[in-house]
DNA sequence: CGTATTCTTGATGGACATCAAGATACGTGG
DNA sequence: CCACGTATCTTGATGTCCATCAAGAATACG
């Protein structure tokens, strides 16, 4: 038997069908009774505080996991103790591909608020690949896609000037926080300055006077961790590098 | 028809089953008479030359590529021009995944010298991973791998001094050239000071000092793109960080 | 051979890190 | 609700690693 979740008491027996966000989530494509198959698999367990650990790098690979709310930062450790954030990952982003090869997960995944995560085994994905084509496409997909944005993130920090990376970054953030595609003004970012700037390869003085420049320019207007950003196109053209700088403040009027 | 390899002539109809790097290339497990039939979709054209380019960026994505023998790079470019070198493959390394989820290539690839590549097309791999399991396994753990190596650049490139980043790439370089796990002592480097330096988000003068420096301690000796590692444990403590840097030849013996 | 490309070496400069300390927000218990 | 301690964020002064600028040396190549 591969479906087990039948068993186990004590988890949140919230279905995936019912679930609103599931077209984020479970590929769509899947017929009704299938999607009730796979949903059958997917666990929900009790949320992640914040500060709780989701993954522990070199843990025993197990199951994939689905951000389902909340928000995630992931790191690796070096062996000299440094740490690097690869990745924030919000509601739909798919977290522990990297055990696949090895069989441990990569990174420690760590809760940035509440966090809930729908978890489905390795084994029941594979169980449920064989059976419908559409899953198999989804995670080739996720994975994919994860290749992408990484690729992104080594031109952002081989290429570009700390600006840049910021003006990349709060883009990034802020078309990711919009349901749709498009980007909003206002977001709210989970994490500190300190996990932006590991996330960026920069210190976190670094990142303080650059978001008090951009205000400056009136670019972005920021409230501690609440940011609007005021003029997009001038942050789009500093991501991009198709302006000088902004103006470096200097005993400003 | 999902084979459609047969038609055309002009290629070379080495087939996969004669070939020596098999077991590094098409997945172990399949059976004699899968292995043909995946073999038989696998196109060998004419191999590349030194500095053609095996894909580029924004292409529309058709197929698979593994590298037969040879050696390439790929590498991104951004909006105002810059290029970031995002990897380098050799025998059995795997081109064109991240295309699978834009349909569209991610990168340029361009051949390092005489290089040869396997094709697959796409549509061919989802018949064969629909048939084989382990086709399917197989680009998955590819693609695993892909996103555990991207990782560690992420960490390179945010945390490591300069020295860190030349000596890990020394250290994976011998490795993965090596057919077996273990690295060796001599390499002989395919790519330029300048692909190198791009690769590690330095420039060129910095790792040529740095060459120069590593061989003046007795760790490296450099020989324009050979270079023997001559003390491993000293170079995988600078990789690691678990000594303090090597001594800084100013106006040395 | 002569020209181009790659690589090395030196001198100087700048972007960002480090060091230091104050300011603001946050949590907890009285 | 306020007092107090702590974590987070900001701002300034200084330092350093690596980039930039410049030019020569070694190798590749037609």
């Amino acid at each position: 038997m591969l479906i087990d979740n039948k068993g186990s008491s004590r988890q949140l027996v919230e279905k995936c069908i019912t679930c609103p966000g599931m077209r984020h989530c479970l590929p769509h494509g899947l017929k009704g009774n299938e999607m009730e198959r796979v949903s059958d698999m997917v666990k929900h367990r009790r949320p992640f505080q914040r500060g709780e650990q989701i993954t522990m790098m070199g843990d025993e690979f197990t199951s994939l996991m689905v951000v389902h709310s909340g928000f995630v930062k992931s790191y690796k450790v070096s062996r000299d103790g440094e740490q690097q954030i690869v990745g924030f990952y919000m509601s739909g982003d798919v977290l522990g591909v990297e055990g696949i090869s090895t069989g441990n997960y990569g990174y420690t995944a760590e809760a940035l608020e509440t966090t809930s995560v729908c978890t489905l085994s390795f084994r029941n994905y594979e169980y449920c690949s064989s059976h419908f084509p559409v899953m198999q496409k989804w995670l080739l997909n996720t994975m994919s896609r994860q290749i992408i944005d990484e690729q992104k993130m080594l031109l952002m920090l081989g290429k570009m000037s700390a600006e840049q990376r910021i003006a990349n970054f709060l883009l990034d953030m802020s078309r990711r926080m919009s349901a749709s595609g498009t980007s909003i003004q206002t977001i709210r970012l989970p994490m500190s300055r300190i996990d932006i700037a590991n996330y960026l390869g920069l210190v976190v003085e670094t990142v303080s006077r650059l978001l008090t420049r951009l205000q400056a320019n009136d670019i972005l207007i920021v409230k501690r961790r609440v940011i609007s950003i005021m003029d997009l196109n001038r942050l789009q053209a500093i991501a991009d590098n198709s302006i000088e700088d902004c103006h470096p403040l200097h005993h400003a009027a």
